[in-house]
DNA sequence: ACATCTGTTCTGAGATAATGAACAGACTTA
DNA sequence: TAAGTCTGTTCATTATCTCAGAACAGATGT
């Protein structure tokens, strides 16, 4: 009972759209995101995780390994390599990806630390390129990954350049979760921050998303001044001075980013 | 006695299939599947090239968008971003991935050339990291992109490491139909060519998979000597001489894959 | 202005996914 | 060694949900 009520409700909550929702392949869906959650799991692991009856589960896992989707070792399921085809198809896609991969490998050279460049999709911020310098921290950040726009400076880059009614949508659907304690956490907040950004021309992130590690990220924009995505560089705290982070490598920073412009418009 | 037969083949061929299969499920990968090949399209334009239901893909769509696997822009469908969460994290979970994108970095460098790390997965060879000389050929392949095993030197040097069993289950699957007129393409060709490659240790294409294109490709081995992947380097035809071709490039290749066996073994 | 596209909504009918029991095998524990 | 408890898998039934087709409105193009 208490299995079938969860259900519901996450059913119930899904999208603010789709009237038509295909059911079986959102369970496909919860499958393969579980499957993420935890790494790679068996058949009732998942069942018990996701509230459905064993068979279920097997099922659309016996599909999803015919498909090629899904790989197993033994009775241990995980998600496989056919979804980077369609992934890495889509970042290939995307301006940035293409651009944005050569010049942040000079950043990284320059810097020495991690240069991620981001996109905005459905409200959050997604990597679509790493590069990292000779002596870059070492974060679990895949092309892929993502993250909320909020509490990373490329995030807030992003988000200066947006307009309210965007902001707000974004906002609506994520909400302001903090991921450490000098995260944002309200909406005003954020609008003074996103202010700050907006005059300095680079965003800075200090500890607000991971703790010990520092950020500075500068939006790029394409030639109508639409935001297309952020880049930034990320280092330990304990490495960089305080001048370090808030001129030279906000200047470093923002001169890749103009490059990357000039590149995309012209 | 016919029917009999027909059963049994059909028990002997599947047992890597699904006995379940979901279709509805089968169906939006079709749908995604297809979105790929056309590089984004409408619903029409699916509906017609899949011989379905338009409402029936403008259900699987919708439920896609607000799944924020598929995006839109006014009225034409393409893959998001979404999927490359998945796909980079199974990217990012092979040993190969790690280890060897620093590594072909240098082999970039010093070839001036395109270099590829490629691990096989149900038979295909899977590009998982591609890193860029100053004189790199442009071609579409980013991380995740598939190729047939018999046609590239990457996969014939997987392919002289897999046990024969291994290699007749992906040539009954895969067959081993021809990319360019100088392909290998049939059974006993594939067998000649694999023991050349074992011999001399690292594998060749030449134009066997894209006219103009040869590559050098070496295996990468674990420490009880079973395949892990491969890297490759891609070059023109035009540029790249014979004693090169032969010679300087497979030595380079054979060293840095040596080096990635190491980092990974020890 | 018309004609022909398009995407979307809606409803019934038919297909099928989900279920829970039952089974066999692996593994643990006694 | 044997009992006991896991596991993944199969199967048949039922309730569910997908699918198709018609109908609509809006866009597009003639």
């Amino acid at each position: 009972m208490n299995r079938l009520m969860g259900e519901k409700i996450v059913l119930d909550i899904m999208p603010d759209r789709a009237r038509n929702p295909v059911t079986t392949s959102r369970k496909t869906i919860r499958i393969l995101e579980k499957l993420y959650d935890l790494e790679g799991a068996r058949v009732t692991e998942l069942a018990d995780a996701l509230g459905m009856n064993k068979s279920t589960v097997h099922n659309h896992l016996s599909t999803l390994e015919a498909e090629e989707i899904v790989i197993r070792d033994g009775n241990e399921y995980d998600i496989g390599l056919r979804l980077l085809e369609f992934g890495g198809y889509a970042r290939d896609n995307h301006l940035l990806s293409r651009v944005g991969a050569s010049e942040i490998e000079r950043l990284a050279n320059r810097t020495g630390e991690l240069v991620n460049v981001v996109v905005e999709e459905f409200g959050k911020g997604v990597y679509i390129a790493c590069e990292k310098g000779d002596r870059a921290v070492e974060l679990n950040q895949y092309p892929g990954y993502r993250r909320p726009l909020h509490v990373t400076a490329s995030g807030k880059a992003i988000l200066a350049h947006m307009p309210d009614d965007r902001i707000d949508e974004i906002v609506d659907r994520h909400g302001i979760e903090p991921a450490t304690e000098n995260s944002i956490t309200d909406r005003s907040e954020l609008e003074d921050e996103l202010r700050r950004v907006d005059e300095r021309g680079f965003a800075l992130d200090d500890e607000e998303s991971v703790p010990g590690l520092r950020c500075v990220g500068a939006s790029i924009l394409d030639s109508s001044g639409a935001v297309i995505g952020a880049i930034s560089v990320s280092a330990p705290t304990s490495r960089i001075t305080e001048a370090q982070f808030r001129d030279e490598i906000p200047d470093a920073v923002r001169s890749t980013a103009n490059v990357i412009e000039l590149n995309i418009n012209y």
